[in-house]
DNA sequence: GTAATATGTTTATCCATGGAACTAATAGGA
DNA sequence: TCCTATTAGTTCCATGGATAAACATATTAC
């Protein structure tokens, strides 16, 4: 809990107002009227607030639509568009870039590079992102756009808020202090651009990649794509590449654990007896569902394609129905003791899971109904589905989580005008 | 969000005070002047908090004790005691009881019974309870002690906050409807006592039995007891007696997941080729680490005390050895995939598990260190302690829990006099 | 055209915090 | 002993933001 003066207390309201508006269907925007009965503060005190608001760039009145019904129409109020936003950047196995949000969740503009990273050195790998974030920063400098803030989303153990990534086995990086990374990548980039750089778009980028840059897991800020396009409140999302991850989503709220590194399910223990994984422990999940074990097991090229499996699984090819049953077997006994330890009945298949979900299912579900206590002693109800959250999930919830967390702090310079 | 009103602000900053107070280590008291320091609020206001908070019964002043340096000596401010009480009530397979704690968590009254409730009605049990409720406020009300609110810690899944409780094993309970129960048990309690009962202590009784009664899960409120008893902040709780559940805890708060069911770690998949659970499924921990696996595999008799296996195994007993090694392993597997999922960094074992902490902690840790990701590749060090919390700690932990909301919500009715 | 109804603004008031001056209690030094 | 410096806590007035009621505005119903 934090002091609160006159001006937490305008602060907190303002707040409070915009996620009301943000929150609000598309199709049935809150006018001042509503805002205050759903808020309780006086019609007086909620226009005071509106005007704020919208001076600030924040919020922008619709044409009043004449209801049939007595009485003057409201003024509907929507959150403003391409007025504010915040950078999302993620750096993954196969690409990297970033992605610029506005207040809607509208993309206002993005860069990404295909690029097969492992092996690559860090300082490398951030000397072309922060040259991907000039641009955009340009661009969207040259629009008089707000920016807010910025996340990176990264494949791999990392500390929350800002670092160090602790591992990422695919990147073959480890104890990579990414602010440290990232402030020496913006001076080799102010060296590079040397008098072509425009200085206020470099001190923007240099202040937005140093100060207070947030660093989370691809799977946890994929999750938040999930969220905010679904409306999903409470679920597990399972990330399938190379190896698997998942993130905790409780009533809309990432659960990330004492040093964000929650969800690190590649390694949960299917048989105790099985094959020794390549982390030194015995019957680990990839071993039986990472991507190389099941194309391997359906008798494909680890590296190819998994839609090379779906294809297979249609045509019932018996190499890729065994894959699919040893992978739903121990995928589901793993998410089955999610289940139990974290209590969500929903799961959300992403990576190389999503195509491969209307396969998966049965055998998950088999598991979860024979293996979760809620499920066979209590009665309650299991969803699996997939993904659709398309590319760059990780960019875009990195964005995102920039921006829930501006909203939903009083104290964020959002409300400073 | 909710609306902030000028009162809002003041119930902010009242809670704001207290929360800071209490907080305070008790050979160091905070004063005005540190709470205008660490606040950031001016002196005035916070001397006019602090009056409210006295006034209100919050707070009392101790005697300035003389500094040895120049200035006007401090009035230390520490939280009053006996003036205001929360209830914690258990109902537990060989127990029930209540016991009533003030703001600084001193026991004021209690009262418990020990008998064996195994098959016996939910209406029976929450009869007892009634009476013992009934004794211990009419003795808070005869000190005029003010009584903010109750819990209720049950050894089963509860829905999270009000009930109902959908499963009781070890009671053979099903499906009781929490405030149903309580509010009959509260009428029957009410004809009992017939003239005899004095209507404003049972007025009392009723209005914290029906209006706002907290449920939880034993293990979840348990956990209370020791993140209050040593400050510990993260870390997963073990309850292990006939069953075996877990608390899952971060940074000071309960985990409860979707429902409240999280936690449920006694069915677990420890081997998924071992041998049929009494819920259906197959290898779940309670087959290797439950009671009465235990003791089994120990040669003993499964219903005599747990104190048993400590001095065989202090005596080297081949079989006790062996039972130590199967449970070790197996919780070992259980925690490794919990850390994993949630991380912590931190296992506290309570129930029958806590007297053997020694006897367990080597196979464990071989586990953990196997098998959790952040040991293995991030070098993360893991501490495996006893709980030392003592007897009802799920009614203790009750009683914490509605004074940590209580105290934590600025909305709450501690605030208004 | 007038009454009824709902939206949104203006104006005077109330309330909690902010700020500066003031009182209180101690140590140290002449 | 008395004066000064220092820290704690209070008093009193100013300020900022919410509140309440009156008012202006825009629509439907008759």
């Amino acid at each position: 809990m934090v002091r609160a003066g006159q001006r937490s207390l305008r602060d907190h309201n303002l707040c409070l107002v915009f996620s009301l508006i943000a929150s609000a269907p598309a199709d049935n925007p809150r006018s001042r009227a509503d805002l205050a009965e759903m808020t309780g503060l006086t019609k007086a005190t909620v226009s005071s607030l509106v005007t704020d608001l919208r001076t600030a760039g924040l919020l922008s009145e619709l044409e009043p639509v004449t209801p049939h019904r007595v009485g003057r129409p409201a003024v509907p109020l929507v959150v403003a568009e391409g007025t504010v936003a915040s950078l999302g950047m993620e750096i993954n196995v196969d690409f990297l870039g970033i992605r610029a949000l506005d207040l809607t969740g509208a993309i206002l503009a993005e860069s990404f590079e295909r690029r097969n990273l492992p092996d690559t050195e860090p300082a490398v790998a951030f000397a072309i992102l922060v040259h991907q974030v000039y641009d955009v920063v340009t661009r969207l400098t040259s629009d008089s756009v707000r920016l807010i803030g910025a996340c990176l989303a990264l494949p791999g153990i990392a500390d929350h808020p800002h670092g160090p990534l602790r591992l990422a086995p695919n990147l073959g990086w480890r104890d990579v202090d990414i602010p440290q990374v990232m402030a020496t990548a913006v001076d080799v980039l102010g060296q590079d651009l040397g008098t072509d750089a425009d200085p206020a778009v470099l001190a923007t980028v240099r202040s937005l990649m140093t100060d207070g840059l947030l660093v989370e897991n691809e799977a946890n800020l994929a999750a938040r794509t999930e969220i905010a396009k679904h409306q999903e409140k409470s679920f597990i999302y399972v990330s399938g590449e190379i190896g698997i991850g998942a993130a905790i989503v409780v009533d809309g709220r990432v659960f990330s654990g004492l040093h964000g590194w929650a969800g690190e399910i590649g390694h949960l223990v299917v048989d105790p007896r099985g094959p020794v994984c390549a982390c030194g422990a015995t019957g680990c999940l990839e071993m039986y569902a990472g991507k190389r074990a099941i194309m391997a097991a359906a008798g494909l090229d680890p590296d190819d394609c998994i839609d090379r499996l779906v294809e297979a699984c249609q045509r019932q090819e018996p190499a890729a129905v065994a894959a699919i049953a040893q992978v739903s077997e121990s995928l589901g006994i793993a998410l089955s003791n999610c289940i139990n330890i974290v209590d969500v009945n929903r799961i959300v298949l992403g990576g190389s899971f999503a195509p491969l979900t209307d396969c998966l299912r049965p055998g998950l579900m088999a598991q979860i109904t024979s293996r979760v206590l809620a499920s066979r002693l209590v009665g309650e109800e299991f969803e699996i589905g997939a993904s659709t959250t398309g590319c760059h999930a990780g960019a875009t919830g990195s964005a995102l989580a920039v921006l829930d967390q501006a909203v939903a702090d009083p104290a964020s310079k959002l409300w400073k005008v």
